[in-house]
DNA sequence: GAGCACTGC
């Protein structure tokens, strides 16, 4: 990478920092440069180019793009093909005439810091020939950007105001076998597309096992004579080292990572180590035993020293940070990390990889409406992202341990069935394991999709054409709730004006509700920023070292009505102390948590004043707050007992060991007969009944 | 008083 400029100029407050990403960690080991045309690095950047894997399959590509109408490109890490592949298009003129190449990435930073690189490669100002668009930070040119990169997510809102996506000449789907929600609903929209704009090209980058699943999919190809294919494959090879995998049993899992991070620390040679375990209590109990062993080990004058380093999405900004910083030359790294770090962070250095060879998933209950996080064992596609993280900077090593998990994490006896084969550790339960993950679309509940698909024209949503279908169950379900909250009419169709609305809000469907009628409620103001707050994760910072300073600054926020009006009461006082990052600290609030409720806050309102609800303010009166929740969340009811006369509204459900409910606030239980008399009727005994089977 | 994989509009 010759020629690095310094990219840190092109970030604007609000979007994510240095560090967290693959790209800018590659880009932070090299010094800053002006930006200054020389020839001698443009020749350079011109060899470092022909150097990629990807290169010599340029006119391969170019002649696959131009003969199919979908291209799947099977690209190993490394190849180079996500800032390559759009240059060779744009170098052969499929950018010609104003058209735009565009490339989807599953997540923001990705899509900044791919950009970046891009320009930087170019010698070009990021925002004109090469930008991206992200929520909340358009940095491109309608007229100048010829290549762009933008989330998936960002690809299908804007198919809502271009249908047919007229200003691109090619799509490239990147990462594409991590089958997130919205790379499968961007996929689904564009086979339609294609049929109607037979000049759109697509390609899709994906791994090796999905590769066959695509083609079949957009293969239009009916005769059976492959000379008529419409959709070709091409595999590049990657540039990534050999990992050795090593599998090993342990009666206890943390126990046994703690154990195996100490032996790979005795015997084994120089590199950091990164173990993968499920969840933030786990990553918290190992650190803290290893910990424990390395200040013994030191005790006994042992010449290499060990930084121990948690890392999960909820640990505060400045924590997470430590992870990408290189550890000296007498020190060994070892990071604990949650799924994080198997595909949203990079961290360098990493040659040892420890596997507990389980993650925690989203599973959704369409007979319950409940959401729940399931340890789950991992899929051969997911293990081998995981090993691979050894090896990307020199040959590495893995080691799985298939037993352990169980005996720590879960109680044995709670264990499904279906787990219990895998309790033993071996080579040959790797086989068992599933080839790939269950895709996002068919654990998740659907409401929120359905009603884009039909505000994007999609009327018979169940025979749309997903890649993975989804379960019925769950579509009728959505429907039925998106019908409850009158987004939908009696025959499926989007209401105008009400379902229409709903679906321009990037909320879920029970919020966009809610916040469309708090104008006539008298609270539009405060429900405003409850919306905004509750799309925050971890507002409330607990750092494990002073969880009982934490929740006394915490407590002081609290009401009693509940979550709902603490957060109006946690914002209410940021704006109040000038949005102070340190009164944030002093507080364990999470500060750019807080600055982000400020901007989407800000989305929000912009979208009612389109829709012209009123600004109206509750001023101070509880109750009308509570029964604007209600009426956007009415589905969302439970009491806590059947004798209690407690009652409240929530947010989402978690299962985890029990079930948890977050952001609940209490309400009247004649309030949901009142607000929502379809959904609820009054029993004879006062108390009261669900049309469905929703009280838990 | 403990409890919460990871993204995205």
């Amino acid at each position: 990478m010759a020629a690095p400029l310094s990219t840190m100029k092109f970030w604007k407050p609000g979007s994510e920092a240095p560090g967290i990403s693959e790209e800018r960690e590659l880009n932070s080991e090299t010094t800053g440069s002006p930006i200054v045309f020389n020839p001698h690095t443009a020749l350079s950047i011109e060899k470092q180019r022909q150097k990629l894997p990807v290169f010599k399959h340029r006119n391969n590509i170019l002649y696959l793009v131009e003969s199919y109408q979908t291209v799947i490109i099977v690209g190993e890490t490394g190849c180079g093909k996500t800032t390559q592949i759009p240059q060779y298009l744009l170098e052969a003129g499929w950018a010609a005439e104003g058209k735009v190449i565009g490339v989807t990435q599953p997540r923001r930073v990705a899509a900044i810091s791919v950009a970046n690189r891009l320009a930087e490669e170019r010698g070009a100002l990021l925002g004109h020939e090469v930008g991206y668009t992200i929520r909340f930070d358009d940095c491109s040119d309608p007229h100048a950007t010829r290549i762009k990169f933008l989330t998936d997510g960002m690809l299908v809102r804007e198919m809502m105001s271009d249908p047919l996506l007229k200003k691109y000449s090619v799509l490239m789907l990147d990462e594409a076998h991590e089958r997130t929600l919205y790379t499968d609903i961007a996929i689904g929209l564009l086979k339609k597309i294609q049929k109607k704009r037979r000049d759109l090209r697509l390609i899709v980058a994906s791994a090796t096992l999905d590769a066959k699943k695509f083609h079949d999919f957009f293969n239009l190809n009916e005769s059976g004579d492959p000379n008529k294919d419409t959709c070709g494959i091409l595999t590049v090879e990657g540039r990534t080292f050999p990992v050795d995998v090593f599998y090993t049993s342990c009666p206890r899992l943390c126990e046994g990572h703690s154990g195996d991070v100490m032996k790979i620390h005795e015997t084994e040679d120089d590199g950091d180590v990164l173990a993968f375990l499920t969840g933030q209590e786990e990553v918290e109990k190992v650190v803290s035993l290893l910990q424990e062993q390395a200040r013994t080990l030191s005790r006994y004058g042992m010449k290499k020293h060990l930084r121990i380093l948690p890392m999960y999405s909820g640990l505060p900004y400045a924590e997470q940070m430590k992870v990408f910083e290189r550890a000296p030359t007498s020190v060994r790294k070892i990071v604990v990390a949650t799924n994080i770090a198997e595909t949203s962070i990079t961290i360098n250095g990493v040659v040892f990889v420890i596997d507990c060879a389980f993650v925690k998933l989203r599973a959704y209950n369409p007979s319950t409406a409940i959401e729940s996080l399931v340890i789950t064992p991992i899929s051969k596609a997911s293990a081998s992202q995981r090993a691979g993280r050894a090896g990307r900077n020199r040959p590495g090593k893995c080691f799985r341990l298939y037993t352990g998990m169980c005996e720590c994490a879960i109680d044995r006896r709670s264990l499904p069935v279906f787990l219990l084969p895998l309790l033993c550790s071996s080579e040959e339960d790797f086989e068992k394991l599933p080839a790939s993950t269950v895709p996002e679309m068919q654990r998740t509940n659907l409401a929120p999709v359905i009603l884009q698909l039909k505000a994007l024209g999609i009327d018979n949503v169940l025979r749309f054409s997903f890649l993975s279908p989804p379960p019925a169950q769950t579509m009728v379900q959505a429907l039925e709730l998106l019908y409850a909250l009158g987004g939908l009419d009696h025959y499926g169709r989007l209401t105008d004006p009400m379902g229409v609305r709903m679906a321009e809000f990037p909320l879920s469907p029970m919020f966009a509700k809610m916040l469309l009628e708090s104008g006539n409620f008298g609270c539009s103001k405060e429900i405003v920023t409850i919306a905004a707050m509750m799309q925050i994760q971890n507002i409330f910072v607990v750092p494990p070292n002073q969880k009982k300073a934490a929740a006394r600054e915490h407590r002081k926020f609290a009401v009693a009505e509940g979550d709902h009006l603490t957060m109006l009461n946690v914002y209410e006082a940021f704006i109040k102390h000038q949005k102070s990052s340190q009164w944030c600290q002093e507080h364990f609030l999470n500060y750019k948590g807080l600055l982000r409720a400020v901007t989407v806050r800000e989305q929000l309102r912009r979208l009612m004043n389109k829709f012209k609800v009123p600004r109206t303010s509750s001023e101070g009166d509880p109750d009308v707050i509570l029964k604007c929740i209600v009426f956007g969340f009415f589905a969302n009811a439970a009491r806590i007992h059947h004798s209690g006369s407690y009652r409240v509204v929530f947010n989402e459900v978690v299962q985890t060991a029990k079930y948890y409910m977050r952001d609940v606030t209490a309400v009247e239980s004649s309030w949901l007969v009142e607000l929502a008399p379809h959904f609820y009727k009054q029993a004879k005994h006062g108390s009261l009944a669900s049309k469905r089977s929703r009280v838990l």
